[in-house]
DNA sequence: TTGACTTAGCGAAACCTTTCGCTTACATTG
DNA sequence: CAATGTAAGCGAAAGGTTTCGCTAAGTCAA
């Protein structure tokens, strides 16, 4: 038996989610007027993913409501802490902080996020 | 047909890829001595693995030398850039610095590393 | 050269993800 | 209550990953 919301999300997965993070809660066929947009791919694909993504505890829905209501089980922000927990975890061997802000370090960053890092490494400082 | 480099590296070929940022070029057989003390596989599937991984282009080998010496096609810190900006792109639309680093923040960060992330920030404002 | 051992590779099985056809259930409206 | 349209779900096909058995080729020492 696989553990709950421990594995990596798929490829459509991830898709799934990220979708579900931008509408919000939604019925299926939202979720599925967009991913069909983006992929082509046909209505029951779209439910049979959520139904994948439940039993793996990725999505969570009303059922009370019909249609069904689904909504991402986690935060984007926590998805983008954990899977970037397990990138460390897995290219290199736990932490790696500063190897994982010069990965960073090309790519096109603002003056304003810039110093919001600053802000940020502050912070973290006075709690550890 | 699929492009070269241009996918994720799946579960098997990440742990693979990190053996040989360990170990630097290795012939197959030291490469399947940490695997299989990691996941008890067999001899062969290393091979095909690696097989797999050539046609995908994640590796490279000498075959002039016998046995083929195996070496990652990447370094470790390309690999950490370009999957973080995969990472960043699917979850969040592109450009997530600050909210990457927030990720980063709960985790354990020392004091060394956060002053390390300092002077890289530095660097990045130099640059822009 | 033969036998024992190491290395390389193929092809298929096993397994997981993604896709969809088809069926059943539900709701609405004439 | 039909008839029509929407929603949910199952099971199997299609496609990708991971595993390994088996074969063949290469090496080395007696």
């Amino acid at each position: 038996m696989r553990e709950l919301g421990s594995s990596q999300p798929t490829a459509v997965e991830l898709e799934i989610l990220r979708i579900l993070w931008e509408l919000g809660s939604s019925p299926v066929r939202e979720i599925h007027a967009r991913l069909a947009e983006a992929k082509g791919t046909n209505y029951s694909t779209t439910v049979k993913m959520l139904s994948v993504m439940l039993t793996k505890g990725l999505v969570k829905r009303n059922e009370d409501a019909t249609p069904h209501i689904y909504r991402a089980a986690m935060t984007r922000e926590r998805a983008a802490k954990k899977f970037l927990t397990e990138l460390i975890e897995k290219v290199y061997d736990g932490s790696a902080m500063s190897l994982v802000l010069q990965a960073l370090a090309s790519g096109k960053a603002s003056k304003l996020e810039i110093d919001e890092a600053r802000k940020l490494l502050d912070e973290m400082e006075g709690k550890s």
